[in-house]
DNA sequence: ACATTAATTGTGT
DNA sequence: ACACAATTAATGT
């Protein structure tokens, strides 16, 4: 059901073939359905997810108990959060919750120190991971201290729809609200605006990018 | 096909 | 933010 190709596909970045093999050997393959809440503040990880299809949100909590989304894993990446834990406490600081039905190749921890020294092209894995995901924090960290609330949520739909590979999304307005800690009533005048300018049609249920939106 | 109902979206304050 | 209206999709008859 796994095979090299699928992984050469999906990592590209993971040429070494002895990698590959060694990563089908210790991985279990996994599906995991839409809502299913995968990792959890303050549970101990003790996998690493290799993301073959879906989309998983990653958020965090405040004291106060406030979640806050970080951003969305894709296909073809790896949780950034779950590699810099096993190093530190091995606790998790990040909620992640499938959004789409996903596939996952899960590593055992116990190989990331080995792998490390042992592969380049791991190596590289690691550190582009890393590398994208702190990039994509700040833009989002951007996004909620210095632009409104209409640039939020157009990057919203943006990085959904780039998580989910399409161009209509099914998600309420209610839901966009609680990941960008607005109301719904703000959520829905925005969207109704940006349906007016012509860059999203609405249905309920259903938001579609058109070409316009950029 | 029609009526009922729950969920989602729209609007005025 | 709240209260309520309007619309939509799902479900039963």
């Amino acid at each position: 059901m796994v095979d090299e190709l699928h992984i050469k596909r999906q990592f590209p970045i993971l040429q070494d073939s002895a990698l590959q093999e060694e990563i089908l050997a210790v991985a279990t393959y996994k599906e995991v359905e839409a809502g299913t809440v995968l990792m959890d503040i303050g549970r101990y990880i003790k996998f690493i997810p290799l993301m073959l299809s879906g989309s998983i949100k990653i958020s965090r909590e405040d004291e106060n108990g406030n979640e806050v989304l970080l951003y969305f894993l894709e296909d073809g990446s790896t949780c950034a959060m779950s590699l810099m834990c096993c190093m530190d406490s091995g606790k998790s600081n990040i909620r992640a919750v499938v959004e789409e039905n996903a596939t996952l190749l899960m590593v055992p921890i116990k190989y990331m120190d080995e792998w490390m020294s042992k592969y380049q092209s791991w190596r590289y894995f690691v550190m582009q991971s890393y590398a994208s995901r702190f990039d994509e924090m700040l833009k989002t960290l951007d996004s909620i201290a210095f632009h409104s609330m209409d640039k939020r949520l157009e990057k919203y739909l943006r990085d959904r729809s780039n998580a989910l590979k399409t161009r209509k999304l099914s998600i309420t307005h209610q839901q966009i609200a609680y990941d960008l800690n607005s109301s719904r009533e703000a959520v829905s005048r925005l969207l109704k605006k940006m349906e007016n300018m012509g860059i999203i049609t609405l249905g309920r249920n259903k938001i579609e990018l058109k070409e316009q939106f950029s």
